[in-house]
DNA sequence: CAAATATAATCGAATAATCATTCGATTAAA
DNA sequence: TTTAATCGAATGATTATTCGATTATATTTG
């Protein structure tokens, strides 16, 4: 019995998410697809049962992979300040190491096909509403509901990510961001959150 | 001479836009558009060039009211505080009103169509940063590059407005934004922009 | 004012390309 | 020897777009 190809299946999800994020959904195509990883269409049926199989498998594994990694050196009984700035730090590292699983991963939570994906466990969310508990706790930060606390919290994170990717340009250069300017704006966002 | 129907193209941009919101952009095609409008397939031609110039169409359109209705009662002399309230209360009312507009409209600008839209006149932009001027030199905010201070002023409301659209339930129950919360946001978001 | 004309809107059908998926034959490795 | 991986080709459906015929209306003419 021949065995699976473990780096051909990694090839097809990579050239997978580079057609995606240069062509969109409406772009990509199974034989696109089988050309690009320089194999015949129906090779890729041995590794996903179809096209939507393939992008929900897309999205959980970019999912996956980000959340694992935000997580690396975090803990829930970190100090407040300490957990959200390695948040920031670990996500920051994260986009700029993968940004096309980034765009593609916002590509797809803005698609109705995010409607189909069955979600992941709770671990993630769980931990981080666990850390927010503490920080209340201990009363480093104010009392809010959750999603308020989150939106203040990774709120301004998440639209410097999105000029940076997007090299938008308000002032007259195109931004570029940096972890100098990230912690230019992490400091305010503390005093939005203290008590 | 037979005038064109104004009537039809807003039927037309409409169907377009609450097929593509169910859909997707790959769901969405010229035949499927013709037949919810109640048209022929050829009939679109007549209003749009080809399909990528319906939709680049389309997002102006949706950018342009969402622009105008944003600056209803606003002026960049307004103090920051009273100012930057009205912002928000606009935009989620804009929002509120026309879901599915603002679903197509992060569709669109989460994918690589963005890229072909021809940018608009920088008014609305423009005016937005001499408002922050001038609350700068009065003294209102602290100063900060325009990135940063508007991924402080707007990131966490439209990280709420994404937990309100998807009905997000961080902790037990869906989330449902009311404009109470949204001052219960509003409120630390200035801590954060003061001097 | 009524009738004729001009013209763009509209339609149904057709075109060629591309789509997702399948199938039978072949290949490679356990 | 067995068996799943792989392939090339084929399937029928759907795609964007076009075309010639028809329709409706604004304008001009009688």
């Amino acid at each position: 019995m021949r065995p699976r190809d473990d780096a051909k299946e990694a090839r097809i999800r990579q050239k997978a998410i580079e057609l995606i994020v240069k062509l969109g959904f409406d772009g990509f195509s199974m034989q696109k697809l089988a050309r690009a990883a320089g194999l015949s269409p129906s090779t890729l049926y041995v590794y996903f049962k179809n096209r939507e199989d393939l992008l929900l498998k897309l999205y959980a594994g970019v999912q996956e992979k980000f959340e694992r990694d935000a997580l690396t050196g975090f803990s829930e009984t970190l100090p407040f300040e300490e957990g959200l700035w390695l948040q920031w730090k670990n996500r920051f590292k994260n986009i700029c190491k993968n940004p096309l699983e980034y765009r593609f991963f916002e590509q797809f939570r803005n698609s109705p096909l995010v409607r189909h994906h069955v979600p992941e466990p709770v671990a993630f969310r769980t931990a981080m509403n666990l850390f927010v508990r503490n920080a209340v706790r201990s009363g480093s930060i104010r009392q809010l509901p959750l999603e308020i606390f989150w939106s203040l919290a990774h709120g301004p994170f998440y639209m410097l990510i999105k000029f940076h990717l997007d090299q938008s340009s308000m002032a007259g250069l195109p931004f570029s961001l940096t972890e100098q300017k990230l912690k230019q704006a992490f400091l305010p966002v503390l005093e939005a959150l203290k008590p």
